[in-house]
DNA sequence: AGCCTCCTCTAACGATGTTAGATTTATCTT
DNA sequence: AAGATAAATCTAACATCGTTAGAGGAGGCT
């Protein structure tokens, strides 16, 4: 039985996931496989297609567990939902942000832009608002999750007492945040509330 | 007269402005500094070192071209103005998103969100509520430029129609929002007024 | 003169994406 | 069954990249 597109991406995937965005290389997937590099390129015409074929990848298990709207509910509460998938889906692959900001042509991406649009519109939203409503929420929650997976500077140069005497306001803040019991999750959650102008939870 | 540390980033910035990140080689960057490959390394520690000094630069643009708040305006009018003013400095460079976006030490993006987060609290927003803004308006205008600084698709393969039938509300809303004659710059302010709670101005 | 720091050089290593072209393996036709 | 055609993989190599090792020149200081 002879090698495919499908299996390549799987193992693609679970390459990243295990050793991270870095590490796959088109010899070591090819290895993996069993075959050698050249191969590869008999099923994907690049290594940038494979990129893209893992961001839709990424962004279809976001798509396949948005849940249908409820009936009577806010457009915009099922697309704060949403968005929360999009961004499940990406944590759950090490650097998904990476490989879906990435990405030059997802398909898929359109898709999700798309449904989330058609949904708040069938919820009475104009459409001009509808637009700029998924253009932030999507926008905003890519750049958020790129920020949450780029690896903690692991340089240790500059202590927490210059960080505090450079950046008052932002440290003191943080920690407010985070001594009230919150997560990173809550946090996402609330900036995410206030772009969609949901009322604040808290 | 040696070689510099600012003049190796000045022209670094000089070759990315003209031919892009992706042309930004320790190689051609040595050469148009009439040196070899392997100096660079006397004055800057990594490549990945270089373009955090790329992005500080940018940065460093924007910081300084942010106006003083006015006196008795409110500190999101103002942080609206700061982030366009972000914004104006990433699309200023080419490529200029994906280098704030993958540095990994920017010590002048903590000042941006440092000077923006005290200017609100300054005008009366409350500390964590500042926090939230000052997060989402970051993140949403990194990966906005992102976006819009990422080449279109020179891929023909898909025409129009095969677009309009596969998102069709999108599509809708995009020829509808730009027939009013709006622009690019109008959609991202818009966007940005939205995601800072700021009455809509059309 | 000798020494030391700053700065640049030559030479090379290992890794990566990619291409050219030969070669095997599977499928189909007659 | 035999031969032809397509599908899938192989070997070999290229160009380029970031990076390191180590030698050496230029100039000031003792």
């Amino acid at each position: 039985m002879p090698l495919n597109r499908d299996q390549v991406l799987h193992e693609a995937m679970r390459l990243v996931d295990e050793d991270g965005l870095d590490a796959l290389t088109l010899r070591v997937l090819a290895t993996r496989l069993g075959v050698q590099a050249p191969t590869l390129y008999w099923h994907v015409k690049n290594k940038a297609a494979l990129l893209d074929g893992l961001a839709d990848a990424i962004v279809s298990e976001a798509i396949a567990a948005v849940r249908a709207p409820a009936a009577g509910g806010d457009g915009r509460e099922w697309l704060l939902g949403a968005l929360g998938q999009l961004r499940a889906a990406m944590l759950r692959h090490r650097d998904g942000a990476r490989i879906v900001a990435g990405a030059r042509h997802s398909m898929r991406r359109g898709d999700f832009s798309e449904q989330a649009m058609a949904t708040l519109v069938d919820h009475g939203i104009d459409l001009r608002h509808a637009r700029l409503l998924v253009l932030a929420g999507e926008r905003y929650t890519v750049g958020w999750v790129l920020e949450e997976q780029s690896p903690a500077p692991e340089a240790p140069d500059l202590d927490v007492d210059a960080l505090r005497a450079r950046f008052p306001v932002v440290t003191r803040a943080i920690t407010e945040y985070f001594t009230g019991g919150r997560t990173a999750d809550d946090l996402y959650r609330d900036v995410a509330r206030l772009v969609l102008q949901l009322p604040d939870e808290t």
